[in-house]
DNA sequence: TTTAGCACTCAAAGTAAACGAGTGCTAACA
DNA sequence: TGTTAGCACTCGTTTACTTTGAGTGCTAAA
């Protein structure tokens, strides 16, 4: 168990090394107005906080920088709850007031703001659209050969695909099929959809005549094709201005991490309810074992969830991080409330 | 005008730079096998092609890189057509092969295999939308105070809005407002769309009920709000491979000239048919100034251009670029002639 | 006109010294 | 017994100096 006095040294330390991102040596810190004894007092505390695992030093004679441990202990215990600024209170509630109708509109906005105010690269993983049940089918002929199927769903995210029509199909047969297939799908999951077009509406279309069944195997085609959750990624260039990433190796490394949509959407998804962070080796990717990974929810209506992440290196300003994101992921609640 | 073996020297010398970004020297230049004259010949030569502009020092006693001018003028004479190889035409070739039925599917690949294929960032351009007509409108109503407005055009292009409908609009008005608007709206260019809505439009629906009016006036907010036309980035973290961007100043310069996608827009939109190649200078962004911008149109149907841009350092192998935009932008281009 | 030769230039790589911010340890002190 | 002043030591960083080598321009001879 740590004593006081090596809880408010861990937390000078971690504070400045947050703000300088250089080691923090036993001088500097005795010279601060909370720090009462002399600077050989904390070598010795250091020494001790050290061999605890929670800091370290960069070289034999260098000062400490917090260990992953040290700022896993952080988050943990020491977090002292920021008051946000006026100014950075202002900046989301401004955004927030133009009246948006658009749910990719309101995350890009949220991407944005999240990256600008904290010079991070910010992530946001949509509701999972399958989850969201079909509201109306629709279908748009183009001409002879093609046409374009249109989905909405209950939470009014739209998805379109062109399909190739069969020349024997008019325009009014198409017509029906829609019709049939809107009094057949209304209200079933997207999730579903797939299932639901082979195993019921196969059978009923099959009924009918030949022609419809033509078209149906195109249409079910380019329903079927499944489309992932997008990932909205605001202030990639951001993790240029890291001094931890002068290496552009390493950039370009956390670049490709980023950019794998699937895999990076799974981690995002994992995520329950609250705000989490990954610090360091808590991460599951090679390339962000230098980086923290703050994750929080929003909610689409009642039981759809979305993400927002914050990546940015593991020397982070958490405390003004977790403000930022909680009062985001509400207004983007409170916005999403007034829709479903 | 230059001689024989000053052009010969002048090729020489950006192909070898091309290739190793290193200033070259005389000594390398005359050790080619194409080159039967001595080094202190070559020296004699290089001091001439200096004077003229179409070679530089680095330092006093560097090697010679290619000026601006050099390269204008390697781009306009001396390019010696390529054979692309069969692997790259290959890839081309397949990623055509899949049946794609979506402009954005096709372009999003385009501008994948692009930067894949070259190592540089790629930029399209699609075709303006405000030049494409409607074909339909459709409004999915959502729930009591919201529905969305779907535009499809001739060319198979979605758009969708979500509007506020205010208490007092039944669906069935909605509906029959809808219908109104599509009989008058069909085919008239996207570009007219604002124009005709307030002029003819309004005056007809305020001959019918004041739901009509209410309702119009919230779908016309929504439908007039412009959608820029969009920019499809491709290997945007590719710059960072070139040597000439290892100081991340220039990166950072040049990303946030990247992503002023209306501006970058308006510069790709500035280009007629054909290809054509901007070097250094010849770009109006600062950031660009040591970069060089190739464009290519590609057609959608008959008279709709986009562009297919690439960015990269001036060092860039012009000759194969050159054929890959040139292979691809005909892929595009067949690929849509074959919807429209 | 071409070329061998040579003095000269300059970035880059290597070396050495000085610096200084930091440490750990010891001994004295309250 | 905990705290602190003092001191030797460590090691990355900076600076200044040297060496190296790839390159040049110029001159004079072929």
């Amino acid at each position: 168990m740590l004593t006081e006095r090596q809880l408010l040294i861990l937390q000078v330390i971690i504070d400045d090394f947050i703000t300088t991102a250089q080691p923090v040596g036993s001088r500097s810190i005795s010279k601060k107005d909370a720090i009462t004894f002399s600077s050989a007092t904390v070598r010795n505390e250091m020494a001790d906080l050290e061999e605890l695992g929670f800091i370290e030093k960069t070289h034999s004679s260098s000062g400490r920088i917090p260990s992953e441990k040290g700022y896993r202990f952080y988050v943990d215990h020491l977090l002292s709850p920021l008051r946000l600024s006026q100014q950075e209170v202002g900046t989301i509630r401004d955004a927030f007031t133009d009246k948006m109708m658009e749910f990719e509109q309101v995350v890009q906005k949220s991407a944005g703001i999240l990256s600008e105010l904290t010079n991070y690269t910010s992530i946001i993983l949509g509701p999972e659209v399958f989850e969201t049940k079909l509201k109306q089918l629709q279908i748009v002929p183009l001409n002879q050969q093609s046409a374009i199927a249109i989905l909405v769903t209950n939470t009014g995210h739209v998805e379109h695909r062109a399909f190739n029509v069969p020349s024997e199909v008019s325009s009014s047969d198409l017509e029906k099929m829609v019709n049939i297939l809107n009094s057949r799908l209304q209200g079933v999951p997207l999730i579903q959809l797939h299932e639901k077009l082979y195993k019921e509406i196969g059978d009923l279309l099959k009924a009918h005549t030949e022609q419809y069944d033509k078209a149906f195997a195109y249409l079910r085609a380019a329903l079927v094709e499944e489309q992932p959750t997008k990932l909205y990624i605001g202030g990639k260039t951001n993790i240029l201005m890291q001094p931890e990433f002068k290496d552009l190796d390493k950039v370009r490394s956390l670049y490709a991490t980023i950019e794998k949509e699937s895999e990076m959407a799974d981690l995002l998804r994992s995520d329950d309810e609250g705000i989490r962070v990954r610090i360091g080796h808590e991460n599951p990717f090679d390339a962000m074992q230098n980086c923290s990974l703050i994750t929080a929810s929003y909610r689409l209506g009642n039981d759809q969830i979305g993400t927002i992440a914050l990546l940015g290196p593991t020397r982070m300003e958490y405390n003004r991080m977790f403000s930022l994101m909680n009062v985001l992921s509400k207004h983007m609640t409170s916005t999403f409330r007034g829709w479903y």
